[in-house]
DNA sequence: GATCATAATGAGAGCAAGTCTCATTCACAC
DNA sequence: GTGTGAATGAGACTTGCTCTCATTATGATC
C-alpha cells in the first residue's frame, strides 16, 4: 500500500501536471473538458456533487462530467465519497490533497474536511492493519468520518 | 429458529422486547412484517441488503421492507451503511450490536464487521470531538471503515 | 370477544442519480 | 496537414428507492 510521499498541497500548474501524468499513466488524455473539471473541483475547495459542478460550469455536459469523474477516480486523481445523501461527492485524492477526514451533516448532507494529528492516524492504521490481517483482508485506505449536525443546521 | 451465537449482546427475546419498546417510543407498531424483518437481519449476522432480505424472506414485499427499514432506522434500531455499491446495507444499531467498524471490499462490495480496542476508540472520539468543536459541529456518531480487497477477491 | 379509529401493507406507478448509445468532434502521433 | 482512435454530448435507458392509494391488520376501548 503506501506511497509515503508527503507532498504539500500543489500549485495550480503543478496540479495540472500531476493530473496529466496520472491520466497518461492510464492511457487517458487530458482534454479541455477534464481540465475544466479539475479546475472546478480545485476552485470549490471542498467536496463537490455533480449539481455543484454543473452550476459552476454550465457548459460541461452532465454525462461527460460523470464519465470524466469516473476516469479521474480510476486514475487516482479524485475520490468518490458516498455519504448517503442524494448525490456522491468528489474531491482530490490523497497525494493531491493531504490526508484528512469529513464532518458529514445528517440534516443537509454537507461535507467539510477536517485534519487529525499524525499520531492518531498512525494508531488507527496500526489497529486496522492488525484486524485486516486476521481477516485476510488487503487494506487500501481507511475512511474516518464524523456524522452529526453542522453549525448551520444547529441542534434543531 | 433461534440462533444464539451471534455477536449480539442480546438474546432473541430481549431483542424483540427492545425493538418493540423503541418503536413504541416513536409511536410505531411492532407488526408481524417488522418482526420478520428483524429476525432476518438477526439471522444474517452481518450487514444485509434489500436483495438479501427478500431472498431470505420472499413473502416480504420490497416496498414494505424499504419502508420498515426506514422506520427501524428512525427508531434507532437499525443503521444504514452506504458504502458506494449498488445497494445500501443495514445492520442493528449500537446498543443492539456492540460498537464496531467495517471492512469494505472495493471489488465485490461485501461488508464485514470488525472490532477495535476501546482505548483506540476513545482516542478517536476525543480527537473528533475536539475538531468538531472548532467547527461548531454537533457530533452524533463516527464511522471508521477500512476499504480494500476481501479474502475472496484477493489482491488481484 | 366485538367495535372502531388509525396505522401498516403491497402492488405498481413514479422519481432521479447515474450509465449507456452512437453519431460527431477533438487530441495526439506521424 | 492527415489519419486514427479516443472523447464528447444529447438523450434514451437502467435501477435503487420512494410514493400512492385502496385494502388489511393492529391495538385501544368497551
Amino acid at each position: 500500500m503506501g506511497d509515503r510521499d508527503t507532498e504539500s498541497p500543489l500549485s495550480t500548474s503543478d496540479l495540472h501536471a500531476t493530473v496529466s501524468l496520472r491520466l497518461a499513466r492510464h492511457d487517458y488524455r487530458y482534454t479541455r473538458g477534464r481540465r475544466r473539471l479539475v479546475e472546478v473541483i480545485l476552485a470549490a475547495g471542498q467536496p463537490v456533487t455533480l449539481p455543484n459542478i454543473v452550476v459552476a460550469a454550465p457548459d460541461l455536459a452532465p454525462s461527460s462530467v460523470y464519465r470524466n469523474l469516473d476516469v479521474l477516480e480510476r486514475s487516482g486523481v479524485v475520490n468518490r465519497i458516498t455519504a448517503g445523501g442524494d448525490h456522491a461527492y468528489f474531491e482530490f485524492a490523497e497525494p493531491l490533497l493531504s490526508h484528512h477526514h469529513h464532518l458529514v451533516c445528517v440534516d443537509c448532507g454537507s461535507i467539510e474536511d477536517v485534519y487529525l494529528d499524525d499520531e492518531l492516524e498512525a494508531s488507527v492504521d496500526r489497529s486496522l492493519a492488525e484486524v485486516a490481517g486476521r481477516a485476510g483482508f488487503t487494506p487500501l485506505r481507511h475512511s474516518l468520518d464524523l456524522h452529526g449536525r453542522c453549525a448551520g443546521c444547529g441542534s434543531g
